[in-house]
Order: structure tokens, then C-alpha cells, then sequence
DNA sequence: GTCAATGTTTACCTTTTGGGTAAAGGTTTG
DNA sequence: CAAACCTTTACCCAAAAGGTAAACATTGAC
């Protein structure tokens, strides 16, 4: 189906929460359940994870929670969507010899290549400092939003500024 | 996993296989199958799909085969990919109102759209015809070719001219 | 030390998707 | 008709996605 999963979105929903605070805030996890409205089991699992990726630091114990182990602005979304979906991609053929009668000496592969280094970079420029930036930008009305009936056609994208979101 | 399916890439093989053909050729699935090593039984559903999509046209009873329906450079790859995957869109949040509290208002989810909207470009921009092409420039060794071991630094990638596709 | 509030870990479940097989059924040409 | 094609349908199994639940470990306040 070429989509994310939906624990990676609540991952990011997750680290975006805590990168709109203070830095060093200690938030628990129920707090940030009611603001991002995560199943309450699901979440504990995806800070565990966000925890293991040292993405964030907790403290256990009454009185404890979470915080970013890092600056917003060096935690970016490839970071985080390849910890929880894995390296990405794109095809079997990419990453494995005798897929495919064509091997690496295959047009397509070329493609899938290239796609992924294009995505890859994508996600990479993204950081959480944007997200946050972005947000507010959003929020005071400075910044478009898409709708959700999107334009099935691909050249109705040319716009890849960072203050504009419109499909 | 952020993958294209087997089949998807399948379906490609099967339509680069009738691109380099004189035009209007045609082809056994027999012949394409044993051109492209697809599982027989498989094959026989993805060239359905096909002929339903009417990428190909064909030809029942004996002497058959299949055809392209269009010349290679009216296909690109966003029409197959879609046709078989369903219309790319990276993220529930994208496409359903409420699966998220920020709904529209999402600086995450105007990444998901930008995503989407810079793949499906990317996928619209590649024609039949432009893998033929690279074909034929591999096969001259005017071309070079990605290695299996990709590097996971998204930030060397730059290169994106069609006459190159290392990573 | 105990208790309550927190995060951690593990095991399990259900549904959907992916990937594939098989067999019966139409078509066309010699 | 029969052989060589494509078409359609039904089924199967494994893996991934998405979620639940319960037992466990840690910490701070009393």
C-alpha cells in the first residue's frame, strides 16, 4: 500500500508533543495520550521504543515521564520513520542480488533507487524544529493547509516551500 | 515497511518486456514469463490486471499474446504503481478527517502531503519509453548502476540526471 | 517500608495484506 | 474438434499491522 504505519505517526505525534515544550519539560505519557488521543497500550509500547531509539529519556517512578533526548532541531523525520519501519527501500530488488533476472543492470531498479534516495533526503531535511515552526505558523493562520480531497494529479505539486503545504 | 508490492514490480517488468519490442508485437505470457522469471500462476493474474487497467491489450485463443496499448512513452510508472497499489497517499491522516486531533491543522501532516506529492511526481515523470532508454544505456555501459550496498546517508544522493542512478 | 504513580517487558490476539497455487472456463486458429 | 492461448474465481499460507492485557521494575512521598 506504500503508507507509513501508524505507530510511526503517533511516534512523530509523539515527539512533536514533547518538542512544543520547554526543552527538559518531564511530561508523562498519560498527559501526552490526552493531547495526541493514542490507545493507552499502544502508547506505552512506542515511548518503550522511542526510548530504546534514544529518542527520548524517562524517568521511571512516581512523579516521572518523558523528555526529548535531543534538541528538536536534531531529530529529524527520517530518524524516526526508518526506527520504527526499518531502512527503507522501495523494492526487494534494491537491496537483494538474483530478485530479478536484470540484477543490478535493470532500468527499474534505477528508478526505485532514486526514489528512495529522494525520499530519504526528504525526510531527512525535515527536523523536529520545523514541525514545531511550522505549527505555529499554522496555527496563527500564516501558513495554508491542505484539504483532504487531494488533487489525484502529480503536477499540481510544483510548490516545495517550506511555508506552503497546499496539495 | 514503505515497499512497493512484488506483484507492482512484477506488472513493470512485464510492461518494459513489451516496450522494447517493436511496437504492437506480440507476446505469449509464456515468453514473458520465462524473459522475467514471474511465478506462472501469478503471471497470469498480473497480465489480467493489466489488460483490465488496459495497459495491455490481448489476444485469447492460440497465436495469442499481448500487446502494449499505448506507445512506451504514455505510460509512466505513477499510472502502474497506482493501479496496482490504490492511489498513493503515505498517511491515514492524509486522506480521513478525525484519524488525528490536529486533523488538517498538522504541520506533520502537510510532510505527508508534501511526500506525496513529490513521489507521484517523480513516479508521473518516468515513461516506458525513458526505461528503454536506460536500458539500452546500461547495456552500453554508458550508464552506471547502483551497487547492492547502499549507503544509509540520505544526504548523498544528490544526483538526480537520468544518466546516472548510482546511489 | 509501604504505597501509589510512573515507565518496561512480554505474551497474546485479531484483522488485513502479501504472495502464491490451482482449477475450471472462454476464445481463437488450424 | 483440439490445442494453445487468455480469464476468472476460489482458495491457501505466512507475515505484518494494530491493538490489548497483565505482570514487572523503579521512584518519590509519607
Amino acid at each position: 500500500m506504500l503508507k507509513i504505519n501508524r505507530k510511526t505517526d503517533y511516534a512523530v505525534r509523539v515527539l512533536l508533543a514533547l518538542a512544543k515544550r520547554p526543552a527538559g519539560t518531564l511530561s508523562s505519557t498519560a498527559e501526552i495520550r490526552k493531547e495526541m488521543l493514542i490507545p493507552p497500550a499502544l502508547l506505552q509500547r512506542i515511548v518503550a521504543e522511542l526510548s530504546a531509539g534514544n529518542f527520548v529519556n524517562t524517568q521511571a517512578g512516581r512523579d516521572g515521564g518523558i523528555t526529548l533526548a535531543h534538541l528538536p532541531e536534531k531529530i529529524n523525520l527520517l530518524q524516526v520513520v526508518e526506527h520504527f519501519e526499518g531502512t527503507i527501500y522501495l523494492s526487494d530488488c534494491v537491496t537483494k542480488p538474483g530478485e530479478c533476472p536484470f540484477d543490478r543492470r535493470c532500468p527499474v531498479r534505477c528508478r526505485w533507487v532514486r526514489l528512495r534516495n529522494v525520499l530519504r533526503a526528504e525526510l531527512k531535511q525535515t527536523t523536529f524544529q520545523d514541525l514545531v515552526d511550522d505549527a505555529i505558523a499554522i496555527r496563527s493562520g500564516q501558513m495554508a493547509v491542505a484539504p483532504f480531497a487531494l488533487t489525484t494529479d502529480p503536477s499540481s505539486t510544483a510548490q516545495v516551500n517550506t511555508l506552503d503545504c497546499l496539495a
